[in-house]
DNA sequence: GCCAACGTTGGC
DNA sequence: GCCAACGTTGGC
């Protein structure tokens, strides 16, 4: 079992957007950074837990939880002229970009802060709050899963 | 392979 | 809106 976190503009998708599907997959796609693809294409497995995070937006933070039920396949998106993240770089016959699907676990009671993250040493490793990061999808350890459930 | 220019991310 | 940090592009 794998622990993740992604992120998301809650103005392009947010917690409420997937908390609608419940119960149902929903594809993580429009992900164009080779680090954050690759680890969605190699790594991620079924049943792997991840914090979804809202970014660029007035209360930066995790807000739910999810797990990811279908494991990296082709971003189709990247194939489509009329979709905003059409890459002319990738086809069908040679993806260059991969999605996984997720599934809403539920909603945090509460937005555990990006300010807040900060304040506690413990995960001070984790590149979410690096100096200048900027993946979209990043590993959680355990250790680290756990102490931010605790948080809530 | 180098590196300047440019675009994007994302907190504040 | 600002701007730091980083990734990508393309000329050479």
């Amino acid at each position: 079992m794998n622990y993740w976190l992604m992120k998301s503009e809650p103005a392009e998708f947010g917690i409420d957007d997937l908390a609608a599907r419940r119960r149902q997959r929903e594809p993580w796609d429009g992900v164009r950074n080779y680090q954050a693809r690759n680890m969605m294409r190699d790594q991620m497995c079924r049943g792997d837990q991840a914090f979804f995070y809202h970014s660029n937006c007035p209360q930066p933070g995790i807000v739910g939880l999810m797990q990811i039920v279908v494991e990296g396949y082709p971003d189709d998106t990247a194939f489509d002229l009329d979709d905003k993240h059409y890459d002319p770089k990738s086809d069908p016959q040679n993806p260059r970009w991969f999605r996984v699907d997720v599934e809403l676990v539920r909603p945090l009671n509460r937005t555990i802060g990006l300010a807040e993250l900060r304040e506690h040493s413990a995960l001070m490793e984790m590149p979410l709050l690096r100096r200048g990061n900027r993946l979209s999808v990043m590993p959680v350890t355990a250790t680290e899963w756990k102490y931010i459930l605790r948080l809530e």
